[in-house]
DNA sequence: CAAGATTCCTGGTGGC
DNA sequence: TGCCACCAGGAATCTT
């Protein structure tokens, strides 16, 4: 399920498999999607070429040659290939964008929660529907003292504010678990009662699992993988996502898990404060 | 206006 | 063995 590190872990692959490509042809073969996909056959794709591949919180934006962009999201079952055309398409793969190297860009999606728009780039080099994220993770902007004045006032559990893309984004439930793990902080407190001692401790624990991860090439749990079909190694380095019942690493209480915003939250009640 | 609930979708899993 | 309820997940859209 991809989360920053995934779309990181995408976004590099292909820069170096798409940059220069020229695009022949596009082919829709499931018009119904979370949003449509029936566009990309009327957008005048053909003829332009890609010029470079950009990450922003989760999404992916391929340039180019006209000042638009190849917007995705992967959702979570969102698998992008380049390949050639005699590999038969697989039941869920629902576009193929034809390329001028013979190659083909297969977008896949089981659960049909991915994204992929034409959109036109503003001077961010992104669209202007990402204006509403936060700032980026692995920017200088996401720092402790940005993190406490966000949460400040907020009610609503940390857990759920750090997964929060209009505070920070690309962070998901797997990341924001392991991150409020290691730093010791009990997912269900109230946002804005975190103190900034807190919030720099959480930074600078999700930053490094963010980094680690992207470096194993993401996290693997049931779908996820990368352009050439490899899987993220991060699933081996996780301390407590999905591992409710288990004896916690660190304290040896027994980890527990509750709803927040609507999704599983693993928790070690022994050194979660 | 903030917070919480619901919705979309498919495949894997576990109970009986 | 088959059937079915349930769960996973991001983000838009609702309801409170």
């Amino acid at each position: 399920m991809p989360e920053l590190p995934e779309a990181e872990t995408i976004g590099r692959a292909l820069e170096k498999v798409l940059c220069g490509r020229k695009i022949c042809a596009v082919e829709v073969f499931t018009p119904a999607m979370r949003s449509a996909l029936t566009p990309l056959e009327h957008a005048g794709l053909p003829g332009r070429r890609i010029v470079s591949v950009r990450r922003r919180g989760r999404y992916l934006t391929a340039a180019l040659d006209d000042n638009r962009g190849l917007l995705m999201h992967f959702g979570m079952s969102g698998v992008v290939r380049v390949e050639s055309g005699d590999v038969p398409r697989r039941k869920h793969e629902h576009v193929f964008i034809h390329l001028d190297d013979g190659n083909i860009f297969r977008f896949e999606c089981t659960r049909r929660f991915s994204l992929l728009e034409v959109h036109e780039l503003t001077a961010t080099g992104f669209p202007a529907v990402l204006d509403q994220l936060g700032v980026e993770p692995l920017s200088g902007d996401f720092t402790g003292e940005y993190l406490a004045n966000a949460f400040s006032r907020r009610k609503i559990p940390v857990k759920v504010a750090l997964m929060d893309n209009a505070i920070v984004c690309g962070i998901g439930n797997i990341y924001a678990t392991e991150a409020l793990f290691v730093a010791g902080i009990d997912p269900r407190r109230a946002a804005g009662e975190v103190s900034a001692a807190e919030c720099r401790r959480i930074v600078a624990e999700a930053v490094r699992i963010l980094q680690e991860a992207i470096i194993c090439g993401g996290t693997t749990i049931s779908d996820f993988k990368s352009v050439d079909g490899s899987e993220g190694k991060f699933v081996q380095k996780l301390q407590i996502y999905g591992k409710r019942g288990e004896v916690c690493p660190r304290c040896g209480e027994i980890i527990d898990s509750c709803q927040l915003g609507g999704r599983t939250s693993a928790f070690c009640p022994g050194c979660q404060k």
